[in-house]
DNA sequence: CACAACATGTAAGATGTTACATGATTGA
DNA sequence: TCAATCATGTAACATCTTACATGTTGTG
């Protein structure tokens, strides 16, 4: 997914320096996006370039100097024509490593597979605990998009741990 | 994800051509995992570069002549190895450009917002009577691979679904 | 004859990860 | 003094998309 976007939508609130930015992205997303600042800092780049963002440098009294981006008219503009456009249906949860290997399993031998998919299913129960514990953390204090996009995990998540717990009571008896 | 391991195990079973492991990665994943040419090639010729695969070029009764892909010993082994191997966590159910705008949801002017969330609620409702209707396809014929994949598409769509009902109720009371 | 299916590729650019390189400040 | 946190960046590489370029064979 393009980094873009997010960053704009934050500096639609307020400025921020690009340390900030990916602390408040990952904060945001619950640790699920992880950023890098060899992706960060080019993109800041770029939007520069296209005068999407200005940025000043304050003098730091701690550390070093601090870059802080602000988004400009053009840059609102073009997130606004962003946010208000429909975006493309993406099914991604069978587009990744794991499940690619179900269409090999057998060529696992049993042992194998059986233990790697309840390694998995072992890893997704005790995701599924800390997402419903972060749900039941969400009060009428919490933020709308929070409470949502915690739900949001919270369904995913139980249903790939339902789907593990069907295929391994299947595998194990066929 | 990387195309390399699908087009490995798909030489596994049988040796294809270029087109012909577009054609099947495609179908195997209900097509949710569209595969370019400008993937597709270069990733063959990597694999030929580094002796995971061979080819030889048929002459052509039809078409243009054909090359047929198999995997070599050393490609058998890498495969395995990566078979083997356990697989990263991912749960990218909400890195997409469509859970990224909630965060910005306040931005929009409600009724825009509405007619976006509920557009996205009435195709996706429409992919999950696919989904299902593709699930109760399957039979006893149908091959373990596939049962499990259909089954693991409609339990996530399922969560889909529930989670836009529930944002959709949430947004318009609140 | 037109169009779908068969068949292979390149080039440019977008997007993302990992490793490297540097250095100050704060608190235990 | 040592580790964590604050702070910015580059280089190499991996991955993937889109657009372009070409040509044959079979079917209606």
């Amino acid at each position: 997914m393009s980094l873009k976007y997010a960053v704009l939508g934050l500096l639609m609130e307020s400025p921020h320096s690009g340390y900030e930015i990916k602390q408040e992205i990952e904060r945001m997303m619950g640790d699920l996006w992880p950023i890098s600042y060899g992706q960060l800092y080019p993109t800041l780049k770029k939007l520069a370039d296209e005068s999407w963002v200005t940025w000043k440098t304050l003098q730091g009294k701690k550390a070093k100097d601090k870059n802080v981006y602000s988004i400009t008219p053009e840059g609102v503009q073009n997130f606004r024509r962003w946010l208000g456009k429909e975006k493309k249906r993406i099914h991604h949860s069978i587009k990744d490593e794991f499940t690619l290997s179900f269409f090999f399993l057998d060529m696992m031998e049993r042992e194998k597979a059986e233990k790697l998919l309840l390694k998995k299913y072992e890893e997704t129960k005790e995701y599924y605990e800390k997402c419903m514990s972060e749900h039941k953390k969400c009060g009428n204090g919490t933020p709308f998009y929070r409470r949502v996009l915690t739900k949001k995990m919270l369904l995913h998540v139980e249903a790939e741990k339902q789907w593990l717990e069907e295929v391994i009571r299947e595998y194990s008896t066929s």
